[in-house]
DNA sequence: CCCGTGACTTCCG
DNA sequence: ACGGAAGCCACGG
């Protein structure tokens, strides 16, 4: 349904829109995009958008909850902290309420 | 212009 | 159920 005009902007857009609190899955924002293979480019979005502060790229995780991107966060801890500080529970850079503030963009922004 | 990489996800064996 | 391979988009060399 419409037209895409790039995968970078939409993704960092949803990034954005992600309430307080929340998180969402590469594979969410991709299968809203009509991508659903395509949610390596939306970590791709992440890593542009690391720069951009208007992006909340430690809100988005893979499907398991799991905080893939901490790696290229600085230092190391610092994505969980900032999940963290958002009431977001995480043992071992994994989420264990991650369906319970999981976020999808399909069923938020589906209207 | 062609090849390789990258913060993922799904399908097939 | 587990493991390996493919697919997609964009950017850099």
């Amino acid at each position: 349904m419409q037209i895409k005009p790039n995968f970078f902007e939409k993704a960092q857009a949803i990034a954005r829109q992600i309430p307080y609190g929340r998180v969402t899955s590469y594979g969410a924002i991709a299968r809203y995009l009509g991508a659903v293979k395509s949610a390596r480019t939306v970590g791709w979005a992440m890593n542009a958008s690391k720069t951009d502060t208007s992006v909340p790229a430690h809100r988005v995780v893979n499907s398991k909850g799991i905080l893939t991107g901490k790696n290229h966060f600085e230092g190391t801890s610092l994505m969980q902290q900032l999940l963290e500080n958002e009431g977001v529970l995480i043992e071992n850079y994994q989420i264990t309420n991650f369906k319970e503030i999981f976020w999808d963009p399909s069923i938020e922004l589906r209207l």
